[in-house]
DNA sequence: TTGTACGCGTTATCAC
DNA sequence: GTGATAACGCGTACAA
């Protein structure tokens, strides 16, 4: 392994006047600075960014976490934040969770050690020495940055949309184009944002003076294969209901494949909805109605929060609510 | 930040027994190590990973390059990577390119500079380095492993399946089914593996007496949108197709929702076939024909391949092939 | 403008 | 068993 030293024996100079060729070029005479290039060259030396890191505050690297790396709803997101991150001069590590709490740790501990400066969540899952210090009412003991998730009480930064009044969108839209018995597949109801989507659901159902019986709600887990289950046990059900509102795009693409398995017409006997926008939602057979969520505004400003927040510049808001917007397609509403 | 020296002062012991105590602690006694373990908890120490990495030969962690996330065909291959890099010690890092050079350069630097061990490869793209050296016969600077790609003369570890017999398989599953003018989109030609499909896709029709005629052949790049188009302009060409064969199924997606939309019934007037094998695929309306892909099987060799590289350990077999399979659904074949 | 020398936090060697 | 101390490769006061 060629260092530093060997670049200065062999261009004749001092370490000093080689770290200074690379940091600041223009503080080092013209002809050592090509005599350390030349030697670089020869050499092909590489700094040890090891050793470099040991005298720096910071890594120059974020870590991304995203549950499923297979969710194509992350990606949009971890596109934008690696074009903010990159021009901020942070490099990009992802890292996927799998939901197990031993990953995002391990993924956790980078950070206090110091290989990469803070994490962006896009999961619900808190690392555990988060998680302690929040129930023990400490500050959150690492630069974190929480993304599409929310944690009542947790005082990091955080963007989200405003997952209640989405869903509450997404029903009043199946209510208003006459649907009669609405139901819904929910997201895994451990998750906050499952529950506010389910929240929405109910206010704009109970609103229009409709009540959503038991059994037209079923818990999913996110996963198309949920989504087909879910709307297997929606048809097989006393009342078999004419809309379904999907708490993610995935399932909602499951559900139709159950629906048209079934012999159901979609949209004329059942109307779908789903949440999201997935780039494959418009290209399902019918496309696919749903709630498009800005990902490229939550990557970015979750990105530029963890900048500010690694620069300890005081954030002017610290919880960010960014817009949706209902996209209707052709599986809710009946063709011209 | 608290270090090893406060540990051991506070503890009244020397760095040494700390070290040790974490490392090897059957060597220290009994009252020691205890002392040593208060302190740390006491004054919540965690070791520096990045001084402790300067002293190592190795950094533990591997980083794998996708060309773009979004792309669900990566993700098995990604989850099962990370399984067996889990178990033999590593972690992995995931660094996408978005087809980038300066992207993918830059986790190349991560590789020499220390930060990681080595590169596993998902996409076509070579680090500017390895391209170098290839070209001038020199030896990959890097440890690397290629995964789906190949690369001609190129000496590293890879895993891919045999495309062209893929493709073989797809077509002649079209012309056994009875399909008269099969047509192809592409991948981008100047991608290896897009071009081995293609060349599959032709060798099958060439052995049943067919011939290609150019206009049944449109270039696509892999995207839903771009299956999309290229289904547009087979159908608006002088002869319909009867069935088109995709190079993956994000554009046997696209193409499908082409055709329905055109007016044509899928798979009654128009077969299609994908390859990859997308968990979405099976959900499509009609599910979708497809290649699947050993996802699991290239990731967990990829990772070994990768470990053993790492250790010096010579191959039994630098360049793996492994198996594929034809997927039959609906997309292709008018239900019995 | 350049060079010497020290420190970053850790581990390994060696003497006690 | 334990503790000084010398690396690891780099950046930077400080001195020249």
């Amino acid at each position: 392994m060629t260092t530093i030293r060997d670049i200065a024996r062999h261009a004749g100079v001092s370490v000093t006047t080689v770290s200074r060729t690379l940091r600041e070029p223009e503080a080092v005479r013209r002809d050592k600075r090509d005599r350390v290039h030349a030697a670089i060259a020869e050499l092909s030396y590489v700094p040890n960014a090891i050793a470099q890191q040991l005298r720096r505050p910071r890594a120059e690297a974020i870590i991304v976490i995203v549950p499923a790396i297979d969710n194509p709803f992350f990606s949009g997101i971890i596109q934008s934040i690696e074009n903010v991150a990159h021009e901020l001069g942070y490099r990009v590590l992802i890292g996927e969770t799998q939901g197990r709490q031993e990953r995002l740790d391990h993924y956790a501990d980078m950070v206090t050690a110091r290989l990469a400066d803070g994490l962006i969540l896009l999961g619900s899952l808190l690392p555990t020495p988060v998680r302690s210090a929040f129930e023990a009412g400490r500050p959150v003991p690492i630069p974190l940055v929480l993304a599409c998730e929310r944690y009542d009480g947790l005082d990091c930064p955080s963007v989200t949309i405003d997952n209640a009044a989405a869903a509450e969108a997404a029903a009043d839209h199946l209510i208003r184009t006459g649907r009669q018995r609405i139901a819904t597949i929910t997201g895994p109801l451990a998750n906050p944002l499952a529950m506010d989507r389910l929240a929405g659901f109910r206010a704009a159902l109970q609103r229009a003076g409709m009540t959503a019986d038991e059994e037209a709600v079923v818990e999913g887990n996110f996963s198309v294969e949920s989504g087909h289950e879910g709307m297997q046990r929606l048809l097989s059900g006393p009342r078999r209901p004419d809309a379904v509102f999907c708490a993610n795009d995935e399932m909602a693409i499951g559900a139709i494949r159950a629906a048209v398995t079934a012999g159901l017409s979609v949209p004329g006997e059942l109307a779908v909805v789903g949440f999201d926008d997935l780039r494959f939602g418009a290209f399902a057979t019918p496309p696919l109605t749903t709630i498009r969520q800005p990902t490229a505004g939550i990557g970015e400003t979750a990105m530029r929060m963890m900048d500010a927040e690694l620069h300890q510049r005081g954030l002017s808001e610290r919880q960010v609510v960014l817009p949706h917007e209902l996209v209707v397609r052709g599986s809710s509403v009946v063709a011209a």
